[in-house]
DNA sequence: CATGAATGAGGATTCATTCAT
DNA sequence: AATGAATGAATCCTCATTCAT
């Protein structure tokens, strides 16, 4: 492992202060009113060196979305303890709680996850790191496919295809978040987050768990 | 009811063409790409008679909203089907396909309702119309809160809270659309929406009837 | 002939108020060097209603283009005298006399006309425009056309193809101008404009007329 | 001659690797289009080398243009034929011949020596420089000068200043290529290049040759 | 000598909104 | 009521040039 020289070490730093500074103002004015001017200004760089770094707005926001993914897969990774000894119904629900948490605490990642612009992201970024922020984003539901196919072998979880009904308790969970992030919608469920989404988790739990009399 | 005179009725003609024009700018451009200018090109209006009937950019998409909205909530109530005898199970799985038909036959007014831009769209209209907009997305997960406490009622479900159950499917549901609806979601997900949309609905209520030995 | 509402005299009055800018600042600073906003300012308007009148800063240099072609089709015109009764030589004189007047008179014409970006101007404007462009400059070449074909049919020119020899004293024309419109070239030949001019028109010329005993 | 250090040869390699650099870069993406970070890249040395060769992007032109100009030399002089003996009028008829082969092999060169910005350039290099690219352009009209005086010694050529008559040659043969070197231009004259340019030779050179009874 | 990171003044264009007529 | 001309702030991105290392 070779040491990074002191310039390679600086630019990295610079890279990171960027970052920094877009974390701060995309998050805090929102995606589309943030300017790459207000993050040139936070970084306290000029905005040339901000392009630079990164060719377009969108490639900084792309960079911002794969270190949220990366938090969330890590967290997955965790809860789901590939060494530890779990029940496959323990391992979801630590998926799910681990899930909840990162929308918890860092609820501006996961903002930013749902409001990319469906239409001009992908063409403002490189094809490759599109296809970053694409493999993070499934290694992610690995690990629920994991826990799930863990339960299918186990006996304990009644489901034909183990991605499919991972895809699907993402989406259940996904939307209890998604539904408590809109403000809107938020006004419409008189429930708490965590109420739902510890509703969600168990009824999709239930609805799968083979009964024993099955 | 009063006869609207002449004078009223033109008005409204030119409101519900303005909307018209609206609807086929906004849906076939973008929300965030369509302009004023567009809109009131296509209308066949000055851009000043648009801003005489609608204040601002976001009024116009708030009144486009509340139309997906009662198209939503009429076929919600259609599938309800509040004079016939259906079970709550029965009825909940017709709402489910109801607002997957919505999903289906209006994908622009579903993707207006999740895209809305969640920091300025409040400000941006008049508390009042905001107020509307509640309203009528209440009016929709009503009916399915009443087929929930049909169940409760029937002793076909085991819930103890009929809104937050019927939240928590609400949320499944849509959470399934929306993954589907999303480009880079859709690609992480391998399975194909309906039979997500089913299964999620089936899960779900499997995981709330009684089961008669509970 | 309708009379112009007020409206749209002030409109036509504004848009010759934005050409009359563009005049002046492309004139003064230079095609490349001079900016929209030079323009707004100098016309007494702001940006976006430049854009309201051109589309592009293209646009603008093609009707100051098209101005200039037009200035020198119509003292071409003027030159030729379909009216009178006059020699094809002394037409030719003519004609060249009324180029060199352009020339002299209008020089930042002139220049607009040599220096126009080879690449993306034809890109930048629209076809139609491009096109009238193109028709106002062959209508310039035309009248030349017309004096040699006249001096085809006297018998004085000796010419096969009357375009071509048209052409060809056009280029030599041009040759002489451009030469001393370019700094570096001027200072390279050592004669004056107006000697050139005569003795290019003149060899030309004898080298074309018929010489009586050919 | 001294013999360069080896210092001093990998300074004039280094050189010529960017001026190789920018000649493609320069002739391949138009001059205005080209940047210095593009010339950079290609000549493989960083951006900071290349303004320790040259002092501004504009020199770097200046110097491609003296090359061009070099090969133009070069071309008339071989034309000329010094060591040999012909006739004036062949003279200059293989002068023009060698310019056409020069526009025909060098377009990029041809092109570079029309477009040079007449405002800023002159002020962009140093006025050595400058001064360099006039000796050098001087040198090519000589070659015609001296073809004319050989012309006038001869009786040939009926004209009292050689390089008054030269410069007029120059200019109508100049004058063919600019026009169907510039695209617009091109679209309205009917003719080839080639018949053209053979069409103004012989023109402008049986409007000074001496008719034996004049 | 060579590097390449940093600069920052542009520069063209867009568009929601206003307001005099 | 309707018009549509006018506004001007906003926005992303470029690139020749400098300079500390």
């Amino acid at each position: 492992m070779v040491t990074a020289s002191r310039r390679e070490r600086e630019k990295a730093k610079r890279r990171e202060d960027i970052l920094q500074a877009a974390r701060e103002v995309f998050f805090e004015r929102g995606i589309h009113h943030a300017t790459v001017d207000e993050v040139a200004e936070q970084a306290e760089v000029s905005k040339g060196t901000v392009y630079l770094y990164f060719d377009t707005k969108e490639t900084i926001l792309a960079h911002l979305l794969l270190e949220g993914l990366e938090k969330l897969v890590a967290g997955l990774e965790a809860a789901f303890a590939p060494s530890d000894s779990l029940s496959a119904i323990d391992r979801i629900r630590r998926l799910a709680s681990a899930y909840l948490r990162f929308f918890q605490t860092y609820p501006s990642y996961f903002h930013l996850m749902s409001v990319f612009d469906r239409g001009r992201f992908q063409e403002a970024i490189s094809p490759d790191l599109y296809s970053q922020v694409l493999t993070r984003s499934l290694r992610g539901l690995e690990w629920v496919v994991r826990a799930v196919e863990q339960g299918q072998v186990e006996g304990s979880l009644r489901v034909r295809d183990a991605r499919h009904a991972a895809s699907v308790m993402w989406a259940g969970l996904n939307g209890v978040l998604i539904l408590l992030d809109h403000p809107l919608r938020r006004e419409i469920v008189a429930s708490d987050l965590e109420s739902m989404y510890t509703t969600m988790t168990e009824t999709l739990l239930r609805g799968v768990i083979e009964s024993g009399n099955g």
